[in-house]
DNA sequence: ATTATCTTTGCACACGTTTGTATTTTTAAA
DNA sequence: TTTAAAAATACAAACGTGTGCAAAGATAAT
């Protein structure tokens, strides 16, 4: 283990100011070439690293993107995660992920690191139970650039990346209406979130224009898991009345849904229709292939590094308000 | 936008010493409780945050964990991630993600931005095109407390969580063997990597072992996705010699053999039977469903974290070796 | 040879913290 | 009161880097 060497080592053994170094290091057109050649060769030998707390602290910046997402084991964030680091790092950037794991906690102490290490700026999916947006407020109050997408805090001053949810929602719930369902559940997520928000919107108002008699939505607040789905299913099967068709709004409550039909000896679609939200590998490997809702992550991940990168260049500016929609699609397939 | 306060601005507003001022905020007992009070109030009430580039630039450590994944969109990786990312806020740290998208060239960037920022340790998963390992000597070269998962670099001294890819995946072929199969297909990664080496090892072994005629390997470089499973199966049909069973190293790939059998007909377990690595809820969606190799993610990742845990409080030094090897199991389904 | 211009390097300070040591203030003992 | 001890605060230096400014050195013009 070897002590990391600095651009006063350097200087000192090379026998110059160590500004010279630093110059050098930078290639500044100010220090002489066989100057520069010296230093560059010596700081490649003795593998010097540039400090970046020191940089940072003279007030440079940081050219590492925070991303916040509730759960990277979720295939919908990690794709757009995934898509999201390809392209800052051919802008030059490097990704750096946290998860909040659905928790508000976690989410304030990631903010909180973020602004400690003074990063270039955010793109952000808020956690399940986060009704508070002081923390984030707290980047924008610092001058760091902000950008939501997916789940957004709606109080907050920031570009941000929606989906067309409630559209979506009521254009698939009135296809299962004119496919002649009757009763038709919507199993969402905490409603105080815009995204499951919306959809209980485009959901209930399908229903109430068609006049249907049977309303029934299950906000599912714990993580969405195959357990939450199969839970769901039999809940849903104990009441008086039960659905004939399911809008479901994540791949694995939906997969724990079919897995549960399966074990009731529910024929899909003949007892039960299904429409998964998501758009994973899982809708075509499953029998009946699930018809489900399609949101283009790379078109989010670039629509949302698009919007950072003119924040950080100062074409947008912080706090200014600048909402993207990015529609949704149904790919039709045979489970309703 | 306001400018982020010092500690500096607080003792001149206070009219105290900025060393007051730090002692107060780390509850130093040699401040007077009234100062103390004094400070905390002010510094709660104007938002500060400490800068952690200047704490850092001192000399004092960071709590970020670093963790380097070939690939954040992929059922294992992300499990991992999600584990850790648990397992390290409960101990007081914050795990940040980065991508290497299986590109060597960006794992080296990733790492020396590490050292550049100084993170606390760094736990990481290779590139599938990473033979090269200075980089990561470099972190031991600095004292960054590193551990190595899954797939690992053979040339460096440091701990190393494995698994025991080589029995069970002579255990599966064998397995194989004895329900009757004569001509099992592996198809698996870059086998200069340890985890496709050794499973390519096991393989023969059981192959040669019971003198099977039939040896068919694929290695494939690129990405893992369904669609290369598919192409994958297309080229074993067409051989003059066809496969009547397939070992598949990837949730992805084996999924897209499944797809492919349906198109051209093969039907699971007769015409073709399958067993797949991974712990993916897929497995049981999958008619028949599919048997497959199931390694914890959960003990790994706790492996893994307790081994850098220990190195960053010393009690296991930078560059010991020390190698953990993790057991795997069959989960006997329907795919064979 | 003198002055002017250009090139190259050195100097010093700042960024925000922490910490060993010195200094002042307060309290207790004589 | 004076002195000793204890408590609280102030001072100063350091971490590694970047940059405006000054200084020195080299080259060109007169």
């Amino acid at each position: 283990m070897q002590k990391r060497i600095t651009i006063k080592d350097i200087a000192k053994e090379l026998k110059i100011h160590h500004s010279t170094v630093s110059r050098a290091l930078r290639n500044d057109p100010r220090v002489n070439e066989i100057t520069r050649d010296m230093v560059l060769a010596y700081a490649q030998k003795h593998e010097y690293q540039t400090n970046m707390n020191a940089v940072q602290l003279r007030g440079s910046v940081n050219n590492t993107i925070a991303l916040i997402v509730p759960n990277i084991n979720h295939t919908f964030f990690s794709d757009i995660v995934s898509q999201l680091s390809n392209l800052a790092y051919q802008k030059g950037f490097i990704i750096s992920v946290f998860q909040s794991n659905e928790d508000y906690t976690q989410e304030v102490d990631i903010v909180n690191t973020i602004i400690k290490h003074n990063y270039a700026g955010v793109i952000a999916s808020i956690a399940k139970n986060t009704t508070n947006s002081t923390h984030f407020n707290l980047l924008n109050t610092f001058g760091i650039p902000l950008v939501f997408f997916d789940r957004v805090c709606g109080d907050i001053k920031t570009p941000k990346v929606l989906i067309d949810n409630y559209n979506i929602t009521l254009e698939a719930t009135e296809f299962l209406i004119q496919k002649g369902y009757k009763r038709i559940a919507h199993v969402t997520g905490p409603i105080h979130i815009n995204v499951f928000g919306d959809r209980q919107n485009g959901y209930n108002d399908a229903i109430k224009k068609h006049g249907l008699g049977y309303n029934r939505q299950i906000s599912i607040n714990q993580d969405f898991s195959a357990e939450a789905g199969r839970n769901c299913l039999t809940k849903l099967m104990s009441e008086t009345e039960n659905p004939d068709a399911i809008i479901s709004s994540s791949i694995l409550l939906t997969m724990g849904i079919a897995v549960q039909a399966r074990e009731m000896s529910l024929r899909i679609p003949q007892d039960l229709a299904l429409i998964g939200f998501g758009n994973h590998l899982s809708s075509l490997i499953m029998q009946p292939q699930l018809t489900s809702i399609y949101q283009s992550e790379k078109e989010i991940a670039e629509i949302a590094f698009d919007l950072l990168d003119k924040m950080i260049n100062k074409e947008i500016a912080i706090g200014e308000e600048c909402t993207k929609t990015v529609k949704a699609q149904i790919v039709y397939r045979e489970s309703c």
